[in-house]
RNA sequence: GGGGCGGUGGCGGAAUUGGCAGACGCAGGGGACUUAAAAUCCCCCGGUUCACACCAUGUGGGUUCAAGUCCCACCCGCCCUACCA
C-alpha cells in the first residue's frame, strides 16, 4: 500500500470509468500490432448493424468476449480485438422512405452514436482497426471480390424462380427465408415466388467441404444445423425413359427398391409434362398445374399428408425390369430438388404409399425383413426398415441395412450393377442451393457488372472500382430501387467494346459484406488489396469467434464458403476462417419474452451504466445466466454484482482490523486464492463466465473473513490483494485499474500484467473432510490428513461417532474407500 | 414427420464428470447499527417434522457400495427444419 495512507473515498464508477477509458485509448494500451516474438490471438465478435442504439444484447455478446480477450492478453498473447459496423442494409433505406433522411446520413449518425456507447463498456477494442462496410474504401473490395468470383466461375447469372419479399421489395437467398410460413428473415413478411434473372454464388460447389468440420472447434449445434442445411444425400441417378424414348433421370437414395417402382411422379412445373400428357388428360393436367402454381409453398407444405396429383396419360419404362409404369404429376415433388422427378416406390416410401392408396396405384413390396410376409394389397404403411430384397430378379435375398449410400452393402451392389449396365450411376444430392446475392435495393454495394447489347455481361475494370453509390437519389413510395430510377447513373460504356452500356442496378446482399470483414480489420487503410498479406500471415485465422447462433445457416455458411473460394483463387491460405466458434444465448425481457420496443420490455445499457457503472453491468452480464443459454433479465439481481464491487472497493480502501492472523489462516486464505485462480483460469477457457464471478465473490467473502481474523496486518496480505485484483481485471477492468494504481500504488497498467500462476502446492490440501456413509447415506464427516491410507480411513470411519450407532450389532459386508474423499460402509 | 437443446429450492443457477445435492447471487424472514430510512454488518432460508429421522434433481424402471450425472421407457418445454425423393 502507498504508505499507511488510507483512502476514504467512496466507490464512484461514474468518475473512475470514463477517466480510465480515455487514458487507455490515448495511450493506445490495446493497440495490437504484429509482433513476431509473441503468439498472436485474434478474438472476434460478430460486428453489429448500426441500428442506432446499443442494445443490452450487444453488451451480452461483447462484454464477456472482451473479458476473455483480456484474460488471453494477460496470459501473454498478443491479442487483437477489433470492431466495425455492418453498415449497409434495409433499415437505413426504410428510414429514408418513412422519415426522409438519407440512408448514408442515418447510418453514419448511428455509427457515431454507437461508437460513443461502445466506449462506455471499457473494452479492449483496437479502434484503429475499425472498418465500416458502407465506406467506399471498404465496398471497393467487396466489389473486387465479386469480380474475382465472377472471373473464377463462382459467380453467375441465372433465370429461375426466386424468393421475393414484397415488403422489402427485393429477392432473398434461400437461407433468408425462415419458418414454415416462409417469411422474410428481416421483416417477417411472407415471401412469394418470382421468376427473375439474378446473380448467384456457387456455394454448392463447396457443399462437401462445408459439412467437414474436422479442422475447426465449432459447437455441435452449429455443425448439426449446417450439416442439415447442406443436406447431403447419397444414392444414385437412374436413367428412366418415357415410352416415347425421352430421357427421364431421377435421383433416389433407394436404388435397391427400383423393382418396386410402380409409377413416377413429376413436379407440376417439370418441362417434360407438356410432352407426355395425352390429349384426354390435358385439361386435368393444365388445371392441376395452374392450381399448384397459385398455391404458395406454404399451402403446398401445409397440405401435410393429404396427397393430390393427376395422371398425365404418359408412361415410363423402368430400366431394371422393363415395366411400363404410369407418370403422374403431384405437388409433393419439388422442381427445385434433384431432377424434379421421382420414381415412386409406394411399398417403401411413406409419401409414395399415401399417394398410391389415394389413387389406387399398385404397391409391390421389394424389401422384406425375415419372418415377415408383405402383401401389397393389404400393407397398412410403407416399410422403410432393413431386410432382404424380394421381387427383384437376380438381387433377391440381397440384404439391405439401414445404412446410407455405399455403406449399405445391398445398395452398393445395386449401384455397381446399374453402373455396369449403364442404367444409372452413383450420385449425391444436396439441399443446399447456390447463394442468391442480388438485391433490388439502393443501400448496398453495387454489383460491379455492366451489360452491353453486343458483349453481354462484363465486370467493371478493377481500376475503376469502386462503383460508387450516387448520393442524389429519390425514393418512390413503392420502395423501388432508386438506382433504377436515377437519370444518369446506369449509363456507362462497355469495358469490352466501348459502346454504350448499362450498369447492373442491383446491389449485393449485405451478407457479402460481412463474409470478409474479419479480413478488412487486418488493415482497414490498405489500398493495394482487400487486406495486407503481412497482416494476414500473422493474424489469421481468427482464433475465437463469438456471436449468436441465428447466423448458423447464413453468415456462418457464407463466410466459410467465402474463405474457401478465396483460398482456391490463391488469395488466402488455410481452409477455415475461424478456428473456434462459441455462441452466446439471448437476453430476454423481464417478462421472459424477446425484447422489443413494442412490448416495452427493452433494457437500456446506457441507463444501467449511468446508474451502476460499466463494471457492474459487465460483471452482472457474466454472472446472471449461463452465457450460452441467456435468459430473462432480472433488474433486481444486478444489486448483487453492485454489492460485490462495493465490497471489493471497501476491502482495499478501509483500514484493516487490529491484530495479526495465524499462519493457519494465511495458509487457508492462500489456498482458497489459488483454488479460485485454478478454477477461474479453467472457466475462462471454457466460456463459463457465471462461475468466474461466483468464484470471485466467494473468494472475496474468504478475504473478508481472513481480514476479520487480522490478516490485513500480515506481510502476505499485500500479495493476496494484488493477486485478487489481477484475477478481477479481465471482468471489471476499471475498478481493477483504479485500485491497482491508486490504492495499491502499483505501476500502470494492471492490464499489462501477467495472469497469476497457480501454485500447485497451494492446491494440495493437508487436511480433507472424509465423508462417512452407511449404505450410501451420509452419517458423519471427519477431518483427516489428506494423505490418509485406505486402511486408516476405513478404521477412522468405522469408529466415527456418526456411523457407530448404525453399525452396532450389524455384520459389515463391505467397505468402499475412495481415498481422500469418502468411506461407504455396507451392512 | 425429422433433428437439436433443456427440465435441480420462490428465482438465476452450482455440483471437481459416478462420491457431502443446492456453491455464488437475487428475492424473503429475523437481528445489530440509526431519531428514522438508505447503506453496511450478522443469522436463517428445498419439503414433511417439536425432534430423531425421512423424502427430495420432470415421471417410471434399471445398473452400482454409491446416480442430478450412466442405461431403458415415457411426459413436458423451447429452438431449428420439413412432402428433400
Amino acid at each position: 500500500m502507498t504508505g499507511s495512507i488510507v483512502m476514504v473515498r467512496e466507490y464512484n464508477p461514474q468518475e473512475i470509468e470514463p477517466r480510465w477509458q480515455r487514458k487507455w485509448e490515448a495511450d493506445g494500451l490495446y493497440n495490437a500490432d504484429i509482433d513476431e516474438t509473441r503468439e498472436k490471438f485474434y478474438a472476434l465478435t460478430m460486428l453489429p448493424y448500426p441500428s442506432g442504439d446499443l442494445h443490452i444484447g450487444h453488451w451480452y455478446a461483447l462484454a464477456p468476449s472482451d473479458a476473455r480477450a483480456r484474460f488471453k492478453r494477460m496470459q501473454g498473447y498478443n491479442v487483437m480485438f477489433p470492431m466495425g459496423f455492418d453498415a449497409f442494409g434495409l433499415p437505413a433505406e426504410n428510414a429514408a422512405i418513412s422519415r426522409g433522411i438519407h440512408p448514408k446520413q442515418w447510418t453514419y449518425q448511428n455509427i457515431d452514436h454507437m461508437r460513443v456507447q461502445l466506449r462506455t463498456m471499457g473494452t479492449m477494442i483496437d479502434w484503429r482497426r475499425e472498418a465500416v462496410s458502407a465506406d467506399p474504401s471498404y465496398y471497393r473490395w467487396t466489389q473486387w471480390f465479386f469480380i474475382q468470383l465472377y472471373n473464377n466461375d463462382l459467380a453467375y447469372r441465372k433465370y429461375s424462380p426466386v424468393d421475393w419479399c414484397p415488403q422489402c421489395n427485393t429477392t432473398l437467398a434461400r437461407e433468408q427465408v425462415h419458418g414454415d410460413d416462409r417469411h422474410c428473415e428481416r421483416c417477417g413478411t411472407q415471401v412469394i415466388k418470382k421468376d427473375l434473372e439474378q446473380w448467384f454464388f456457387k456455394t454448392t460447389q463447396y457443399a462437401d467441404e462445408l459439412i467437414d468440420f474436422s479442422q475447426i472447434d465449432w459447437p455441435d449445434r452449429v455443425r448439426t444445423l449446417q450439416t442439415n442445411w447442406v443436406g447431403r444425400s447419397e444414392g444414385a441417378d437412374v436413367y428412366f425413359k418415357t415410352e416415347d424414348g425421352d430421357e427421364l433421370t431421377v435421383f433416389t437414395t433407394r436404388p435397391d427398391t427400383l423393382w418396386g417402382a410402380t409409377f413416377m411422379v413429376l413436379a407440376p412445373e417439370h418441362p417434360l409434362v407438356e410432352k407426355i400428357t395425352t390429349p384426354e388428360h390435358l385439361e386435368a393436367v393444365k388445371n392441376y398445374q395452374l392450381e399448384a402454381e397459385n398455391k404458395t409453398e406454404i399451402q403446398r407444405a401445409a397440405a401435410d399428408k393429404e396427397k393430390t396429383g393427376v395422371f398425365t396419360g404418359g408412361y415410363a419404362i423402368n430400366p431394371v425390369n422393363g415395366a411400363r409404369i404410369p407418370i403422374w404429376i403431384a405437388d409433393y415433388v419439388m422442381m427445385g430438388y434433384g431432377y424434379g422427378a421421382i420414381m415412386a416406390v409406394p411399398a417403401h416410401d411413406e409419401r409414395d404409399f399415401a399417394f398410391a392408396r389415394q389413387y389406387g396405384l399398385e404397391i409391390i413390396p421389394v424389401i422384406q425383413p425375415e419372418g415377415e410376409e408383405f402383401d401389397g394389397t393389404t400393407m397398412e404403411e410403407a416399410y422403410v426398415g432393413p431386410g432382404l430384397m424380394i421381387n427383384s430378379a437376380q438381387f433377391d435375398s440381397t440384404a439391405v441395412t439401414n445404412a446410407k449410400g455405399r455403406k449399405n452393402p445391398g445398395l452398393a451392389k445395386v449401384i455397381d450393377w446399374l453402373e455396369a449396365e449403364g442404367l444409372g450411376e452413383e450420385a449425391v444430392s444436396y439441399k443446399l442451393r447456390d447463394w442468391l446475392i442480388s438485391r433490388q435495393r439502393y443501400w448496398g454495394a453495387p454489383i460491379p457488372m455492366v451489360y452491353c447489347e453486343n458483349c453481354g455481361w462484363n465486370p467493371v475494370p478493377e481500376n475503376e472500382l469502386p462503383v460508387l453509390l450516387p448520393d442524389d437519389v429519390e425514393w418512390l413510395p413503392t420502395g423501388e430501387s432508386p438506382l433504377k430510377l436515377h437519370p444518369t447513373w446506369k449509363g456507362t460504356v462497355c469495358p469490352s467494346c466501348g459502346k454504350d452500356a448499362i450498369r447492373e442496378t442491383d446491389t449485393m446482399d449485405t451478407f457479402m459484406c460481412s463474409s470478409w470483414y474479419h479480413l478488412r480489420y487486418l488493415s482497414p487503410e490498405y489500398a493495394n488489396g482487400p487486406f495486407d498479406p503481412k497482416e494476414y500471415k500473422y493474424w489469421m485465422p481468427v482464433d475465437i469467434y463469438t456471436g449468436g447462433i441465428e447466423h448458423a445457416n447464413m453468415h456462418l455458411i457464407y463466410t466459410r464458403f467465402f474463405h474457401k473460394a478465396l483460398r482456391d483463387m490463391g488469395l488466402t491460405e488455410g481452409n477455415e476462417p475461424m478456428s473456434q466458434l462459441r455462441n452466446q444465448g439471448m437476453v430476454l425481457g423481464e417478462d421472459g419474452e424477446k425484447m422489443s420496443k413494442s412490448r416495452g420490455n427493452v433494457v437500456s445499457p446506457d441507463d444501467l451504466v449511468n446508474r451502476y457503472g460499466a463494471d457492474t453491468v459487465r460483471g452482472y452480464l457474466m454472472f446472471f445466466a449461463r452465457w450460452d443459454l441467456g435468459g430473462p433479465w432480472n433488474s433486481k439481481g444486478i444489486s448483487g454484482t453492485e454489492r460485490w464491487l462495493n465490497r471489493i472497493w471497501n476491502l482495499y480502501t478501509e483500514a484493516p482490523e487490529e491484530g495479526l492472523a495465524s499462519a493457519g489462516v494465511i495458509k487457508e486464505t492462500k489456498q482458497a486464492l489459488h483454488a479460485a485462480l485454478d478454477r477461474i483460469t479453467r472457466d475462462y477457457e471454457r466460456f463459463e463466465f457465471n462461475t468466474i464471478i461466483s468464484s470471485l465473490m466467494e473468494l472475496l467473502n474468504t478475504l473478508y473473513e481472513a481480514r476479520r481474523a487480522g490478516a490485513g496486518n500480515n506481510p502476505e496480505w499485500q500479495e493476496i490483494l494484488e493477486t485478487y485484483l489481477l484475477m478481477c481485471a479481465p471482468a471489471v477492468p476499471h475498478i481493477a485499474e483504479e485500485l491497482w494504481t491508486e490504492v495499491l500504488g502499483k505501476p500502470y497498467s494492471i492490464h499489462d500484467q501477467l495472469w497469476p500462476e497457480v501454485d500447485p502446492e497451494m492446491l494440495v490440501q493437508d487436511e480433507v473432510t472424509l465423508i462417512v456413509q452407511v449404505n450410501g447415506k451420509l452419517r458423519d464427516r471427519i477431518n483427516v490428513p489428506a494423505n490418509i491410507s485406505k486402511e486408516e480411513a476405513e478404521k477412522v470411519a468405522l469408529a466415527s461417532p456418526g456411523a457407530a450407532p448404525y453399525l452396532e450389532g450389524k455384520e459389515i459386508r463391505k467397505v468402499v474407500v475412495v481415498p481422500g474423499r469418502l468411506v461407504n460402509i455396507v451392512i
